[in-house]
DNA sequence: CGTGTACTTTACCAACTGGTTGATTAACCA
DNA sequence: TGGTTAATCAACCAGTTGGTAAAGTACACG
């Protein structure tokens, strides 16, 4: 396997990032690491899961670049490194002001309505919806 | 199929999400829809893909809750719900402070430095970075 | 009616995921 | 040297994903 470092493109990385996030127990570990740097049983130990298979969590974090690893002795220490959910924050941000504009869109639209009818009137409101 | 509709933890609703935008070519359909509502045909004409590839997509979108489907005779206009990426915001947000917290630390290690040296002297800055 | 258009459903496929067990590597300890 | 601990690798398995082709459904139109 020659590790293939090919030049990805920001899309193909965006695919990794929010395929990493997609799993409640990646999400757990890095929530975990937030709170400081752990070895892979430490990491383990919430979880009932084998160790292979947070070790490949682990190395799915890794692909992502949302944690680092290092070599200390035996023990391989993880690393939060937050910085590809960067890209994520841009991305949903974008979306963020076409969803507000719905809201202002629906305040201009009540703005201009001709009669705020006070709601002691229950009568005459159209109850043909539909 | 009972078309399960049990009360999913907001765990699997974001494992769903994720999940769902884990994906270039989901993206590249919210983009569109961002840009107005359209049918199946005009979401799927930019892509080399047979239409039962974008039916699968869009059912994966509009279970994650991020698109809503009409019906308009024969057409099935499809709406963006970016209701969901809040959820998403909100998780990516609180590790936007623990980015940050890490300039922070560097701003507050630089800031108790003993001495500024000034840029007008050139020399003695290490260049023997690696 | 029948025919065309828009889309979905079904059945099928290869590839990938997410987990397992068992063997293996690597470093420490005695 | 040998044993223990930490972690990965290899092989395997069931279930899911992402695509296809072909058939089916729903609506409009002449």
């Amino acid at each position: 396997m020659p590790t293939s470092t090919l030049p990805r493109s920001s899309d193909d990385r965006l695919d990794e990032t929010f395929h990493a996030l997609a799993s409640s127990t990646r999400r757990a570990i890095l929530a975990r690491l937030a709170t400081g740097d752990a070895n892979v049983n430490e990491l383990a130990e919430p979880f009932e899961m084998t160790l292979p298979a947070i070790s490949k969590h682990l190395k799915v974090l890794e692909r992502a670049g949302l944690i680092t690893r290092g070599r200390r002795a035996q023990y391989r220490p993880c690393a939060l490194d937050p910085e590809p959910l960067a890209a994520v924050a841009d991305w949903t941000e974008r979306y963020r002001t076409i969803w507000e504009n719905r809201f202002d869109r629906l305040d201009d639209y009540l703005a201009q309505l001709p009669e705020p009818s006070p709601p002691t009137t229950p009568s005459e409101t159209g109850s043909t919806d539909d």
